[in-house]
RNA sequence: GCCCAGGUAGCUCAGUUGGUAGAGCAUGCGACUGAAAAUCGCAGUGUCGGUGGUUCGAACCCGCCCCUGGGCA
């Protein structure tokens, strides 16, 4: 925000959660007077019901920095999307988009059989792919048998192919914003009772549970919707609840500081216990 | 006070006819190409409540003590 206030930048979003409406709290999105501050994109203008991806992302991106940069304003992407920055620096393998239908079948049936069964299909539509794949870890295995359904390939050509990044030729400046685990922890478990002292994180899963979105739903994925769902349904009760998404959080961010130590080694690291302000006076020249 | 059931990894518990211990979760480390706030892999840790005894050998058997839960008084 800061950062966006002092070099006239558009904030885009790189979250594959803050993407989904309904869940602006629960997934610590923007606020709505942050969006009138500074423009905002790519914020909650997905629905929780549908199903997006990163490569929805990489394709929705493109034009927004154009837009941006045509305003010659700085765009300013942030997020906590490992994947997503992946895709921008990077890029993805050209794969084609799976037909829902095909989408749907696999999950559907990643869910309704073992992972050994479901390897021994893997196995037998994509050997080389089955080859590499954990037989333990199902949502990639359908993702193969989806991507060899519907396109006649092994996923394992595909990603011979290499990517095309969303950000070519442009000047970057890349910055990881780290801070102690310890703080990080205390930090999360904090903000999480916050959301749920006045019952907006509760209400908006309550909402989100009126949408009825389909089992493989990703936003169902985040972080405290399902131990709230468990609360509204009485499977838990509220501490229950809390230490449940507290634990979840801890994990989540231990995987980050993982992805972020490898993937991101040669990232300019900003420490978020200091001063930000300092911070945004030192970027001015990242940003130029 | 008496009876019963328990006290085993940070937590919940499993430990076959006595051969110095395990599983899930948590934790740490790691993987990661369209679900990535997801999904998955690997690893460590124990004075087995205390103490005496029986035994070549006890988490398992016996005595005493301590603690917890339930019942009877």
């Amino acid at each position: 925000m800061a950062l966006a206030h002092a070099h006239d930048g558009v904030v885009i979003n790189a979250d594959s959660m803050q993407v989904y409406d309904t869940l602006r709290t629960l997934t610590a999105r923007p606020t709505a007077a942050d969006e009138a501050a500074v423009p905002h994109r790519l914020y909650g203008h997905v629905a929780a019901t549908a199903h997006y991806s990163a490569g929805d992302w990489a394709r929705e991106i493109a034009p927004v920095l154009d837009a941006v940069w045509d305003a010659a304003h700085l765009p300013i992407i942030v997020g906590g999307t490992g994947l997503y920055f992946r895709a921008l620096t990077e890029g993805l393998s050209p794969v084609p988009p799976i037909p829902d239908e095909i989408r749907a079948k696999w999950r559907a049936r990643a869910s309704e059989v073992s992972a050994a069964e479901l390897h021994r299909e893997l196995a037998a539509a994509d050997p080389e792919m089955a080859a590499v794949l954990r037989p333990s870890d199902p949502q990639r295995m359908a993702r193969a048998l989806e991507v060899r359904e519907a396109t006649g390939r092994s996923l394992l050509e595909w990603h011979a192919v290499p990517g095309e990044p969303v950000l070519r030729d442009a000047a970057v400046a890349r910055l990881v914003l780290t801070a102690e685990r310890d703080w990080l922890y205390a930090r999360a478990d904090a903000r999480f009772l916050q959301m749920i002292s006045d019952g907006e994180a509760q209400a908006e899963v309550a909402a989100l549970r009126a949408l009825d979105p389909p089992a493989d739903a990703p936003v169902l994925g985040a972080l405290g919707v399902a131990p709230l769902m468990a609360l509204a349904a009485g499977a838990l009760d509220l501490d229950e609840a809390i230490s449940a998404t507290q634990t979840a959080t801890r994990r989540y961010i231990k995987r980050q500081l993982t992805w972020l130590r490898r993937n991101m080694t040669s990232w300019k690291t900003v420490d978020a216990q200091f001063n930000l302000s300092k911070t945004v006076a030192e970027l001015k020249f990242f940003a130029d």
